[in-house]
RNA sequence: GCGGGUGUAGUGUAGGGGUUAUCACAGGAGCUUCCCAAGCUCUAGACCCGGGUUCAAAUCCCGGCAUCCGCACCA
């Protein structure tokens, strides 16, 4: 069984995620983020938001509706929207593109009325059956609302970075005109999906993190550093590399410095949440594949089950002439020398995709066929779970007491007294919760208790007023009795 | 969107024109229990939706929706 099936299994049992409107019929490419699922996801956002501020990101939040005039100028309204051909025959869709040129056809044909009268006066056959085509269909990527703006049609945004893009210069100058300069915006996309499928992983909505990145053209610097980790790399050409980008071997891959050191940024992030950087490949974007908005761009690609998933997006654009020549506006920046346009490298992450890879990848099945997520203790909906081992000799009351303590230092933890312990001990194994708390006859006599590790399953004692006072995460004393074990 | 498969409790399943709809795990209450889903008692919980055929449909037929696999799509 697929590790993928045995995670979606998992999530919908324990409340991680659920497919959205399930009582009416459901609604396929729409999910619910559970109880635990809006702790775990929660924590792997503070942990991306957290790593840019450190780098000196600011934050912005921009609609969700987005008057067109925007994505006419980003050039969405026009890319977005696929013409494509249905064979009445077969019933095969295609992209219009792909069946002309199939049939010796170069033309560029950009709306309904003219691909239909050019099939109407040419033959153009059916790539699969060698059927006649003669009308096409328009399929737009992007949810139109049915109200106008004051300017015209309103659409849901396809993705969050124009929000950014078309308040550079209020965000630059809120920046004291300096560059470079990273804006980053955490917030919901809309894409209508021919066929969403596989859960989180294929959404009509869902969640990015996207940073802008506004650099001189001519250097694209952001900062000397030293490559973090050794990382997968696919280049669209030559041989792939694995190797700290700033090695000799991948420097010449990297288009700028921004862009490598962006990747290896990322890569540090998915380790921080609990991706294994083992099962990640970093591919650059073949160029005919690229978005229309790209010059180059590095899918950050991770391992699930036997298929590559694309989770974070690394594109060198130039979305700010296409603003300043659509509104007139002036994005550019004058430096003290001379007056730029800034490029703009993107690291886009998929909030979704990387929440669905963090648990697919901490998933783990002990001996006994018990399930277990190793999640990293900073990403765990809880903390700690607190125990009585049997619910006499006042040992609930003891331990209801010291919950209530605890939960003041620390509001990440949870109380369980039904069932036998080991029952408990693997309710929390499977949610990922790294330290569970049992009261026992001992704690009578000497105020401790005994800590169990998730991941070992190795206890160790404790005074219990240490614990209320260092707290569970980041005590050291916790990390001590368990290094090895202690994942990160 | 197309073709094919599948839809029964929270999860995984059995059954298949008239049943009290099977079983397991998970859940709740209690007993027991001093450490890893143990045991006992009690308990709650399901035939995806709509139409048709029929005296009778969870079961057969049609449509829809969802989901899985393949194709296409993933800017």
């Amino acid at each position: 069984m697929k590790v993928y099936d045995q995670v979606v299994e998992l999530a919908k049992r324990r409340g991680f995620f659920w497919p959205s409107f399930s009582i009416y019929g459901g609604e396929s490419g729409l999910y619910d983020y559970g109880p635990l699922g809006v702790l775990l996801r929660d924590n792997i956002v503070k942990i991306w938001k957290e790593s840019y501020l450190a780098d000196d990101a600011i934050f912005i939040d921009t609609p969700v509706i987005v008057p067109a005039t925007v994505f006419r100028a980003s050039g969405h309204l026009d890319k977005f929207a696929d013409l494509a051909t249905e064979c009445s025959k077969c019933h095969n869709r295609q992209k219009l593109e792909t069946v002309l040129e199939a049939s010796g056809f170069h033309n560029i044909i950009k709306t309904v009325p003219e691909a239909n009268e050019f099939l109407a006066n040419n033959v153009v056959k059916c790539i699969v059956c060698g059927n006649r085509i003669t009308s096409a269909t328009e399929f737009k990527l992007m949810f139109r609302m049915p109200s106008q703006g004051s300017t015209g049609d309103l659409y849901l945004r396809p993705e969050t970075a124009q929000g950014i893009f078309v308040n550079f210069k209020l965000l630059n100058n809120f920046y004291r005109n300096r560059l470079p300069m990273a804006v980053a915006q955490l917030g919901k996309g809309f894409r209508n999906e021919i066929s969403p499928r596989q859960s989180l992983i294929r959404l009509k909505e869902f969640s990015q993190g996207e940073v802008e990145v506004f650099v001189d053209p001519q250097k694209k610097f952001w900062k000397d550093f030293t490559g973090s980790h050794r990382l997968n790399l696919l280049p669209r050409s030559g041989a792939p590399v694995t190797a700290e980008v700033t090695s000799p071997e991948a420097t010449p891959l990297m288009s700028s410095n921004s862009m490598s050191y962006f990747i290896d940024k990322t890569a540090r992030i998915l380790r921080e949440v609990g991706i294994n950087l083992d099962s990640v490949r970093f591919r650059q974007v073949p160029l005919n594949d690229l978005a229309h908005y790209s010059s180059d761009t590095w899918d950050v690609e991770v391992r699930i089950d036997d298929d590559w998933v694309e989770v974070v997006g690394i594109a060198d654009r130039n979305d700010l002439a296409n603003h300043e020549k659509s509104s007139g506006e002036t994005m550019s920046v004058k430096m003290e020398d001379r007056t730029i346009m800034p490029s703009i490298i993107e690291p886009s992450y998929g909030i979704d995709r990387i929440f669905i890879s963090v648990m697919i990848h901490s998933f783990r099945t002990r001996e006994n066929g018990f399930k277990v997520l190793s999640l990293p203790e900073s990403v765990a909906p809880y903390h700690a779970a607190v125990f009585p081992l049997v619910n006499k000799d006042g040992l609930d009351k003891l331990a209801e007491s010291f919950f209530a303590s605890l939960r003041e230092k620390d509001p990440y933890v949870v109380y369980d007294q039904s069932g036998s312990i080991g029952r408990r001990y693997a309710r929390q194994d499977e949610i990922g919760t790294p330290y569970c708390i049992t009261f026992d006859s001992q704690t009578l006599q000497d105020s401790t208790v005994t800590v169990r590790e998730r991941d070992s399953a190795k206890q160790v004692r404790f005074r219990t007023d240490q614990l209320i006072s260092a707290g569970i995460i980041g005590n050291q004393a916790i990390r001590d009795a368990f290094r090895p074990s202690v994942p990160q």
